[in-house]
DNA sequence: AAGTTGACTTTCG
DNA sequence: TCGAAAGCCAACT
């Protein structure tokens, strides 16, 4: 299992945590704001940490949830009214209007 | 110390 | 516009 720094854990969750309802920042922003480039390790972070974070406001560039957490993340989408956008396969978040910039 | 893995990103064909 | 390949970073074995 990989198991991250706890330091780095906890900034990576310091910045997910501040992440207002209805927008979302994909990893690569993230780590950015951690002063990397390790969007990888980000999702890595994610999965550790699990459900006590809103992981689902963290996606990819591509504008889709984390990878086969599509569903849930939906759910929390159009709870919090997060600007989506239909697709032939299914939806993805519109980065465009969606994305937190800090 | 070196190699493998991963809830990723970006570029090239 | 879509798919494949390479690139990057941090952590584990």
């Amino acid at each position: 299992m990989r198991q991250p720094a706890a330091d780095f854990a906890e900034a990576v969750l310091d910045v997910v945590a501040a992440i207002p309802p209805g927008k979302v920042m994909t990893y690569g922003d993230v780590a950015a704001v951690l002063g990397t480039r390790a969007a990888r390790a980000v999702g890595n972070v994610m999965a550790w940490s699990g459900g006590d974070v809103p992981w689902w406001r963290v996606i990819r560039a591509s504008g889709l949830p984390a990878a086969g957490h599509e569903e849930r993340a939906l759910a929390r989408f159009e709870e919090e009214g997060t600007p989506l956008v239909a697709t032939p396969d299914g939806y993805k978040v519109d980065l465009r209007l969606a994305r937190h910039i800090p």
